[in-house]
Formats: C-alpha cells, structure tokens, sequence
RNA sequence: GGCGGAAUGGCCGAGUGGCUUAGGCAAGGGCCUGCAAAGCCCUGUACGCGGGUUCGAUUCCCGCUUCCGCCUCCA
C-alpha cells in the first residue's frame, strides 16, 4: 500500500507521489515569531514531525524546511512596546519556539530560513513578477496584481468578485485592484528596511514562503504544510505568486485542523492562548505531545482540561508496557533488525495519516503484549514489544527512545545512591511480608510513596518508579 | 454576502449502506493480589432534526438547525 494524502488543492485525497523517487521535500509555514509559541502552534509541528517521521520510515529521503518569519507589524509594534529592538523580540521568539519543538520531541528541521535573510531571492521573485506583468511597483510598494492571474483562488476556492478588498497596507490607495496584495512594503519612519530596486523597505508576509520554499526545496516540490488558517491568503498568494512566475511550486497541499479553546479558535489574536511552557507544568511533555499528536490532524478539536489529562493517563498505560516489558526482558528488550509494525498499522498512517487509527492498533498490541507478560511468555513480550517501539518511533512516543529515555526513571547524578536506599526499603519490606507483618510492610510502603517512590508487587519480586 | 469544515454512546475520538457496530478515558462487575497498584475478562448499542433513495442509512441525496474556520494578523 502506498501513502496517500488530503490535497487541499483538490479537496481530495490523492496518492503521494514525490517528484523525485525516494526524495521527499517539504515545506511548512512556521512561525511569526510575534509571541511565545501556544499549543495550537506546536500541534502543527508535531503533525508534521510525524508526517516527516513516517516519510522517513517509509524509506524516503526528506528534506524538511520550515521557515521563521521574522519581521512583521506584530514584531515590530511589539519592540515598540517594550522599546527594544525588533530583531531582539524576533530572536527572544524564535528561542522559545526551538525550545518548544524540542521539548515535545519534534526533529528538527533540514533547514529553518529567516525571512530577513532572503531579501535578495525576494528581490529577484518580484523582479520577475513585474517582468511577467503580475506585479507593479506603486508609492513605495509592490503589489501582486490580482486581475493578472486567472488562476487566483484556485487553491482556497475563492472568487476574486465575491472577496472583501485586502487592507493590509496602510496608503492601499496607490493598488490597482483592492484585493491586489503586497509583496514589499515601502519605508515607514522608525522601520527597519532593506533597499530594492523600487526603494527601500520590508518583505510582505507571503512573499517569504515563496522565495525560500523555492530556493531550498526547488522550483517545484513536494508537500507545503500549514495551519487551516494559511490557506487564505497566505498559501493562496503563495501560489499566485509562483505559478505567476512560471515555477512548479507545491504539488501537495496539506493543512492541519486548529486547536479550539471554549468552542473558539486559539489564537493570538484572541488573547486565548495557552502557551507551551504553561502546559508541560499540567503533565509532562511527552503526555502534551501525545494529546496534541492523537487527533487526526485535519480535524480541529477543543482543548479541555480534563482531555489533556485523560490523554496524559492513556500515556501512561501505553509507558507502562514498554517500561514492565523492557524490565522483564532485560537486554533483549533492544529490537533487533528493522523496526517492525503490524500491517494495520502502516495501513493506517498510509491512509492520510490516519493517527487514530494506528493508536488503536498500538493499543492492540500492548494488550497482547500485557496478556503475553502475564502468561510469562517473554518471545512473546518481546515480539509485541518490539512492535509498539516501532510504532511509537513513529509517532515519536516511545518512552525508551529520545528524547523521552529516561523520563520515567529520572534521578539524575543521584540515581545510585536512589538505588541503593529504595532497595534497602524493599529488602526490609519483603522482610517483613515473609513473616506476614502486612502492617510493617505497609508502613514502608507508605513513607516510599510520601517521599515519591511507587512499589508494585510482581510476579518477579517488587519494581518501583519515581512519581510522574 | 462568498468559500470551507463539523454535529457519534458519561467524556475524548475513529469509521462504515446490513456483519463480531475502532481505540482510549471514566463507570459497574469479576479474576489475580496478604492488601494495594498494574494487568486481564465481562457489561454499556451511540450516531443533530425532517424528508427522500433503498429490502435495509448513522453511513447516499435534499432541506433544516446549531457550531466552527477563512474572506483582516493568525499554526
């Protein structure tokens, strides 16, 4: 079975097919680094994570870019805000948001381009353009000319009649059409600028994406992810802007759903956010990956308090079979050979990533692998163990991989003298359970779990774990 | 006004013209356990409303209602 993906482009699903066998390039609209970086943000990236992951997996060759863009009104009235630097807010943003991605396990990208370090390949984008009669320089600004493109709405379904005029530029009057858009900005006292051929001044939003997805990834390539909020205008300019230059451009077009809050779109914008380190102190982060990553990604879902802790808990579950598993097998808990997943689950992520899907057939697994540990059978455990590691690499959620290893057994440089007390406790614990003084062994039992320690009985003796 | 998406059992969340009606969480019962925890087994019959097509629709078609997103910065 190959992999198919929803097309935005065509409203359909659509069989992947890379441009060039065994490579896959792809492009992903990242972040206004306007703000610290909220959940719905980073639900994107974990969806494409797992998109990249299961490309990869799947044997192809990916090269992943996702680009920052670094100046923008935001930004701009931001440093204003707090009289520093717009570049100073810009790199404060971008250090939170790699520091977001890093925590909840995102790979990062091939390449992360800057929109300010592209000035001269927007330069010569616009160049082309006004070549090609679908620009025109007018008071300081260059615009897109609308009217010059048949094609413009094709991608979001829009009609250029029924459209509101864009107002995105102040001094919009110098347009042709109202719905013309900038590509560059003129000069504005106290803005930074960037000299042009048509004078000086600052990149238009949309412009970016198509100057460097094209200088990384080719004139033409494979996938171009986004938010559903993108769509229009964002990745509708994006593409009036290179097919009206004559390049291939995306030949696949995906949008992940947005987090809702209350029933409403999170969003800066709307004062709701919930930002990424405010949640990984409610559970831990490999327990938000999992709650962001388990919807499909083209639904919207609401944010709930108690659905990220119902996630955290399903998690768990999930942890404690590959952690009891790995325990009772020991050093051949490490799979060996390729990474292998039972065929419903390929079968699942071929089908647009149909996460849910595949959870269930992971969920599958570790039944039977808890009924095949119960039952003592260690190929057995092995088997399905190996399985849900498989699967959970490529949902970047296996709890003995990076960089989630480790998590549920912490104690870092003090982990050896941990040892060493806790199996004291023990050792006088089942000391005190062989001559049946239940209350004895209780006791410690209970000064363990005060001081965070969790012991379960087995049929293999005690185990313990930290808290979560 | 235009474009698009969604309404599923207590909750989250898949999916399908009929069949064993995903999975998780929560709940009840049981097994196991000194107890607990974990795990396992069992139980729970849902698809917004009104029509239509059909032998049969939650699934297809029409209408309606409600909600959400985009058309302005937005993952």
């Amino acid at each position: 079975m190959t992999l198919r993906l929803h097309d935005t482009a065509t409203r359909s699903v659509r069989e992947f097919s890379p441009l060039h066998p065994g490579k896959v390039s792809l492009y992903l609209c990242g972040a206004t680094v306007q703000a610290p970086p909220h959940i719905g943000h980073i639900r994107s990236g974990v969806n494409f994570d797992i998109l990249v992951r299961w490309l990869r997996m799947s044997g192809y060759q990916v090269t992943y870019c996702r680009n920052v863009t670094d100046i923008d009104d935001k930004i701009l009235n931001v440093a204003v805000g707090e009289g520093v630097p717009w570049w100073a807010v810009a790199e404060r943003n971008q250090r939170a948001f790699t520091r977001a991605y890093t925590t909840l396990g995102c790979l990062p990208p091939e390449v992360e381009p800057r929109a300010t370090g592209h000035v001269p390949e927007m330069i010569v984008l616009m160049q082309r353009l006004i070549d090609g009669g679908h620009a025109y320089a007018a008071g300081g600004d260059v615009y897109f000319d609308v009217r010059s493109f048949p094609d413009y709405g094709a991608l979001s379904g829009q009609r250029v009649e029924h459209m509101q005029a864009t107002d995105d530029v102040v001094g919009g009057d110098a347009k042709r059409d109202p719905r013309d858009f900038a590509l560059w900005k003129g000069a504005k006292p106290g803005e930074p600028t960037w000299p042009t051929p048509w004078g000086p001044g600052r990149p238009g939003w949309h412009l970016e994406c198509s100057a460097m997805s094209t200088k990384y990834l080719g004139a033409t390539f494979d996938i171009h992810g986004g938010g559903l909020d993108l769509l229009f205008p964002h990745h509708e300019n994006e593409q009036a802007q290179s097919h009206a230059a004559g390049d291939g451009f995306a030949r696949y077009w995906l949008h992940n759903g947005l987090v809702r809050i209350s029933g409403e779109k999170m969003s800066k914008s709307l004062g709701n956010s919930l930002l990424v380190d405010a949640m990984v102190t409610q559970v831990r982060p490999v327990e938000l990956r999992y709650y962001l990553g388990q919807a499909h990604y083209r639904s919207d879902f609401d944010y709930s308090p108690g659905a990220l802790t119902e996630a955290a808990t399903a998690y768990q579950r999930i942890e404690g079979f590959v952690t009891r598993a790995a325990e009772m097998l020991g050093a051949e808990a490490e799979p060996a050979g390729l990474p292998a997943w039972p065929a419903p689950f390929a079968a699942a992520m071929d089908d647009d990533l149909a996460v849910p899907q595949a959870l269930a057939v992971v969920h599958e697994a570790i039944k039977e692998g808890n009924v095949a540990a119960q039952a003592g059978d260690l190929a057995g455990t092995a088997k399905r163990l190996a399985e849900v590691r498989a699967m959970l690499g490529v949902l970047g959620l296996d709890p003995l991989a990076a960089p989630w290893a480790g998590g549920g057994q912490s104690g870092g440089d003090l982990r050896p003298v941990l040892d060493a007390l806790v199996s004291v406790a023990l050792e006088q614990r089942q000391a005190a359970r062989a001559r049946k003084d239940f209350a004895a062994a209780d006791a410690i039992r209970d000064q363990l779990l005060a001081a965070g320690v969790i012991v379960e009985d087995t049929p293999r003796g005690p185990r313990w774990e930290l808290q979560k």
